[in-house]
DNA sequence: ATAGTTGTAATAGTTGAGATAGTACAATAA
DNA sequence: TTATTGTACTATCTCAACTATTACAACTAT
């Protein structure tokens, strides 16, 4: 599990590394019951304060991707969404508008950003549904 | 054109114009010429400083996507991309991986993600490629 | 039990973004 | 000339995102 912080991005570092678990999760570079670097590792790994990484945490936790436990460390856990459909779908419909507009307005052609948007589909592991 | 900001949001005041500017120009309910309400105007509307509207409309002028003259107005300008495209790929593909990570974690399903975001660059005109 | 490791929490301080407020200026239109 | 437009600048305020330090609580290993 490799984790880096990009300082010249004006993404929070607390971000970037919830960006980073959710990610590697989603590719299975991260499986259940995995264990995470210790906070105090990975402070020290990237030179950031362990608060940041702390506060990583917590909220991946709240988020119900990973399990902490004082004295042993953090885990991946199960993947279950606990929000309601229509606030997935709100969530994640306002991201994808906001794409869609930027794209039209760096004129990328219809085709490309949907090419784009199923390589990027087939690169995590989406699930897929069964019929019936 | 009719502007809102949403105070609950977590996304600043500026950037929610920009947004709107944006997404309203994608859905052509803006059009090439077209005069955007004047800083003052649009700040006492929406009882937020000029201030905030100027960073708006400088920042917009910044991305080439209106021009403003001093004693006249602002107004929707040519839609001219002036990024590289390896830049745009970028930007775009970014945005869209964060997104479908998002969908992932969600538990949200393949097909049901690539419907939502066919609907949603249908409703944009994107522009469409010719053959050859 | 004891020692060491883990995540948690609380406090105080720093930096920069976002916004408010006020004023002055320059370009344009009437 | 007069009013309107966007621009520029400064000072101030608030808050998020940290940084830094310390203390604490829970678990593991011995």
């Amino acid at each position: 599990m490799q984790f880096n912080i990009d300082n010249t991005s004006n993404r929070a570092a607390y971000q970037q590394i919830i960006d980073q678990v959710k990610r590697d999760i989603a590719l299975s570079r991260l499986v259940k019951d995995e264990k995470l670097p210790t906070v105090r590792q990975l402070a020290n790994q990237l030179a950031i304060n362990p608060n940041t990484i702390a506060k990583s945490y917590r909220l991946l936790e709240r988020e119900g991707i990973i399990v902490t436990k004082p004295g042993s460390g953090a885990f991946v856990a199960n993947l279950d969404s606990n929000l309601s459909r229509a606030v997935r779908k709100k969530l994640v419909n306002d991201d994808i508008e906001r794409i869609v507009v930027e794209a039209f307005h760096m004129q990328i052609d219809k085709q490309i950003i949907l090419e784009w948007f199923n390589n990027a589909v087939d690169k995590f592991n989406l699930t897929t549904k069964k019929d019936g």
